[in-house]
DNA sequence: AATGAATGAGCCTTCATTCAT
DNA sequence: TATGAATGAAGGCTCATTCAT
């Protein structure tokens, strides 16, 4: 039986565990990370660690509940305001802009919740859980603009945006410098507004 | 201390080790592949394995220079032939169909290296002592050709293509089905060719 | 320290952990039942339950003394009575059938009990405490009555007897389904008849 | 994988492991005692109990196994000596005898079977895998001695006799002083052979 | 050289018990 | 008095590594 903490004291203390393991997995990566190590970082007691979560995994799983949804609503926020800009291609690049930016939150953290998805299904699972909310996003913001589609299958079509986006914001941000994301940026939006819209 | 062996015997058993750990790390992981593990299905005991081997990791190093050594010695023995052959843009593709070829080389042990890199610093590090001699490698092919860049600055210039090159075939290899590889690499040549050449 | 409640409201807080306590170590065992878990059910928090109980085995030593205060008042209660009734044999039943119905009390408890003297020394000393009271009780009831024993050393052969109906009901209602307690009964009165007053 | 010992060093070594096992659980009881106190008092690393046990269930079980292996062998070894004696009561006797002193062999430890396997049923599995050989046994010795029983269903009646014996005899043993011993003996042979020859 | 039995540090986890509020 | 968050000793178990044979 995990306790969910009420009291101010104990949420600031649950935090602490979450934010050294986000320090600790992002740094050594899940595997090199051992609960006891969270707890002293944290500064409570291996009890007091287990009365929280658990174990290991279902810390795990909350870290990545709380990336995503940080992500989803922070995107979701920016993006569902009634603008009266229609413009696509605007509409294009602020998601495109928004998934990087997204990216570079807790960004080593992120990095290693892609390394152990695609080393285990089990990890893998853990993250689809949330994963799956992120098209349901998109799809939500292209419908609410009430654009046109030129795509003949848009369920398929997003999906394949998605993963391209996807896929090398990816790459550019957990494996580049920071110096190409400009041009990145520009080319997906170009890349995304054609196949789409044109 | 570790034994360098000198007879055929004592290569092949340490080749045998090396080919159950490829095996069994590419299949469950460095970590979730131990020791004991690797010197039973290579037939050895494991005082044998730690004859060869300082620990893991230096296994581990070992495959990873093996790896390296492969794809660099391969790539370079296909390209440094003199060819007559001096447009610019078969060159490029050659260089790409190359990288690309050599990913499928132990492809899941590569994945599995990526993986690791990604993971830690210690691991990382073990991989950049052989990565380093890629630009190099690339860099001599182009110097040797004779080529004329357009570019200011060429180191700079290498390395961004060297890293667009490395990143979107790793993502194409390690998370695609190999059926976008041709349309991969004609992009990925036209992208390089007008970069540098134009 | 630990507290006696004075206050009706404590005294039943305090029967509400007993109960608790006696119910879950009935079912699971003492091993398998946590002080948390007591509390729990209880409905107090774990500080009350350690401020009635100095620690786990406090608290068992007080449910063992509760058993057999009850199992022993309840035998002396009925037996002491000033009977008109002195036939031996019919004496001897009544004590049989009263230790029999005793096993009943709290069944499962009981048995877990006999289960924890058997497993060590510690627990067997707790129940001993007790337990030691019981053939004072008889021994006093055989007194009173003024029946004439035959046997020469009734020290002796009143532990006897009491460890054999002791041996056998415990065996009969702590293994049997209860089918088999009316002949139980008609035998060891026999015996017990046979052995102490022809 | 644990590892079944070869040589003889190994083979003293689980031996050793075993020996305290028996000691400690005959002492403190399952529950009390762990596997690191076992291997000290052992004399091995926790390592090593490890590879020669699966957990300490599994050592439990080995242990269980060791105790029927000797009382089972050393009652058949004494019984099946083809003897010229036929009386049945002789032969009833001589069973009785054995099991009674079957159960004098690590009565301690074979205490604490009984209650562990009283206390769960996941224990009293384990016993009965190897209990179910003792009736048959029994009724081995019986059908081998040609003896004519007069009861109506013998495969019915064994198991009844069975149970008698053993829980008198369980209850003499473990609960007794050994003062009774002889008288029990007597009794039990008296019982079987009217219930069954006569 | 080769073997593999043996080691023990270290991981994950539970739960009886304490103590600040 | 009552609470329950917090503690940490202790237990089960794994696995990289050593060393006597």
């Amino acid at each position: 039986m995990t306790r969910e903490p009420t009291q101010k004291r104990s949420i600031e203390k649950k935090q602490r565990i979450k934010d050294a393991a986000f320090d600790l997995m992002a740094e050594n990566g899940y595997h090199n990370t051992s609960s006891n190590e969270i707890a002293k970082k944290a500064g409570v007691s291996i009890g007091t660690f287990y009365s929280y979560f658990k174990d290991k995994k279902d810390l795990y799983e909350e870290l990545v509940g709380d990336i995503y949804e940080y992500v989803i609503s922070s995107t979701a926020t920016d993006l569902n305001d009634p603008s009266d800009d229609q413009d696509p291609r605007m509409i294009a690049e602020q998601i495109i802009r928004k998934v990087l930016q997204s990216h570079y939150y807790k960004k080593d953290f992120q990095k290693e919740i892609a390394s152990l998805s695609q080393q285990s299904d089990e990890f893998r699972m853990i993250e689809d859980r949330y994963r799956q909310h992120v098209p349901e996003l998109f799809m939500g913001i292209i419908r609410d603009s009430g654009l046109k589609l030129r795509v003949a299958d848009p369920e398929v079509s997003a999906r394949i945006v998605m993963t391209t986006v996807e896929s090398v914001i990816h790459e550019t941000v957990f494996n580049g410098d920071g110096s190409q994301d400009e041009r990145v940026i520009s080319e997906l939006t170009d890349l995304v507004f054609r196949y789409l819209f044109v």
